[in-house]
DNA sequence: AATGAATGAGGGTTCATTCAT
DNA sequence: TATGAATGAACCCTCATTCAT
């Protein structure tokens, strides 16, 4: 605490940051905060007044921009997982690539490197904690699991189109090609310590042996 | 409430040879009213107040049997699973099936069972806690996911000694088998209302791609 | 607080105090301190901390009693007032004296001493707060002042109707009746420190004013 | 909030001399704001952010004018309530009015416009809060009660010394005079909502009560 | 073995007040 | 003179745990 102050005295003294220019950042430098909080302890576990230490903030600051834990919470989620799901979103969408490529190629890369960033860890938040919050898992819902889903499924669909793949029910159940991913996220955050999984090979396993099942006849066969 | 000092009463009244019985199967009763509750309200949200309350038990009668919230929390998730995959382990291990016939039979009739199975919601309660009580991720670990994947991995072991499946690295990989039913449980806790997900056509779909993708290529072709 | 527990174990001790009896008059041991600090320090200035060291009770156990903070302030208006005034209007349906002589005599002696018991500051708390807490007021309006007011129309129509009293626009007022008496417990809560107010006096003189007002002309007169 | 800052952009528009005149009304309208607040929500129940808000103020301005919330309060009650009475107390000592008139006439009606007005109500939060604040209340005894009932005291004097009231111990208890306006000043706060109270015809009657119980004999008599 | 009254540490939240700008 | 971001003490309430009975 004394900590603090000193140290935002110091920091003022030198000049280096001035009010205004913190004023903008705070909201973030909070959420981050409250990340590595929630990330460590759960929801529950975590308490407001460690996040604004964490943050160098007084106890009562995050309410200034949080109306309540919640919607802390609600902010962490959405500034920590919005993002990286738009980019392999819009890759989705734009790449000229064939299919199969594709999926071996960067989306491959796109779940190996998700499920061992910093960021995973708000899912096992979400499982944990979301059905008491019906908006917050709703707003995820939305976000992300809908319109990932929807994506997924549009990614099959052109390489069905393209004739590429065989026409299966996957179509109707992308959440198969996201399991393992979830599988590798919860794995890592349990029982790494008890047993290591090299979840980029489990990935690679996936993404193959899935585009086994469903390449088309005639397509290049490619097992790993 | 008053039900349940009527119901209460009515015991009493049966004499003391249902008392006695009853003290025998105490604990029992609230770890199973625990687990409601847990289910129902996670782990931080679950009052012992409540616990008690639903064992018809008095507030205090839960520290006679575990000393603390964390230990009837172990002996939920100990008394809830433990049963079930004991079951499907040991017919794994008797079955004289052809693998694939197994897999499509017995087993998937496991797994779709397991989904909609109330016990299934202890996942959600182990990823949401876990990592705050590594003894108990550590027993799950050992007792639970340990043995599970040992055995699944036997049973791919089998298929490919048959000749039935080819050689993949599924078999180091028996988390890409249990990936989609951990999905199924997790939708169903938490995204079900808001869109319904047919967990039984899903993990049909499941195994049976995952059967085109490792099946041999003399083995009878039979996609779904 | 280190005497609290002292205090009680050596009550304990000396057998003076048995639990069991204890959880009885807890409730009102706690409505008791409850009701002198609300006294002294109004609704919002009392901690419920202090409610409790009052009542040589730990910090939680008001909430065994009393939900919340509100009401534990509506049971100590309750439990304050209403027996009061159940005592004197007991007592005016009961009378067989002269309506003049009641008024004079019962009547002028409980208003002489309600201004002055200690339960009287419980009318600046509703003053000042009620307005707050509707169910409160509305509780107090129609146990206390609707009741009450009641009671005094019908003792001037009584008068009236022995022929004791003009047919005055009192009766549709009986508000004025208790004004004196209300402005005398204001008085003593708020301005006897700076001058005396003898309300004794005050309260006879009002009743013998109001009595020459409403007495029938051929009734006896005695002003005091 | 958009209407508010639209408002203070029009205001700015009209130039620097409405800024500098605004400027010297500051601590007025900050005042103003507060009475709204205090009045709406008691002492303890109104955050300085609001009223700064509904001075269109920053939070930080009041405490350029007003050191505390206390001496806020304080001036709130000064600046309310002393103008409204210097103007009856004028009426009183340069009336030619025969006393009798003067309090049915006059008087009553000032009592009636007062009991309905908006600054009646900082008689509630004096009696909800005096007792915490002895300056205030002692400033408020000092500049208002004492005052206001010499002046009283001096007007039945003048009847009396006149032959137009009987002696009576009414010159002592001038209280006896003010009490049904409180009343109708608390009924209306309090328990308008509940039951009507026609506040116009209960200080009719009143006034009519007590000049029938001290005219002198002689004196016309003229009950409502 | 069983009860439930009682404890008290702890956390979310509010808000009067300060102060750098 | 004026702003509003920031502080931190305070308070209501919860609930795991204890213990007298």
């Amino acid at each position: 605490m004394a900590e603090t102050k000193t140290a935002q005295r110091r920091k003022a003294a030198q000049g280096i940051v001035k009010r205004r220019e913190r004023r903008d950042t705070r909201p973030q430098e909070i959420v981050a905060a409250a990340f590595e909080e929630f990330a460590q302890h759960g929801y529950a576990g975590t308490r407001l007044e460690d996040v604004a230490a964490r943050a160098r903030v007084s106890k009562g600051l995050p309410y200034l921009y949080f109306k309540t834990k919640v919607e802390l919470f609600k902010a962490v989620v959405k500034s920590v997982i919005t993002p990286a799901f738009d980019a392999i979103r819009g890759q989705i969408e734009i790449t000229t690539l064939p299919t199969e490529e594709f999926i071996k190629g960067p989306f491959l890369a796109f779940i190996q490197e998700l499920v061992k960033s910093r960021r995973a860890v708000i899912a096992r938040l979400l499982i944990g904690e979301g059905h008491k919050h019906p908006e917050l898992t709703q707003f995820y819902f939305e976000h992300i699991v809908s319109r990932g889903l929807q994506t997924l499924q549009s990614l099959i669909d052109r390489g069905v189109a393209r004739g590429e793949f065989r026409k299966t029910p996957l179509r109707d159940f992308p959440q198969l090609i996201i399991a393992p991913v979830l599988v590798s996220i919860l794995w890592r955050g349990l029982f790494e310590p008890y047993r290591h999984l090299d979840t980029d090979r489990l990935l690679e396993t996936h993404v193959n042996l899935l585009l086994d099942a469903i390449r088309a006849p005639g397509a290049k066969e490619e097992t790993q």
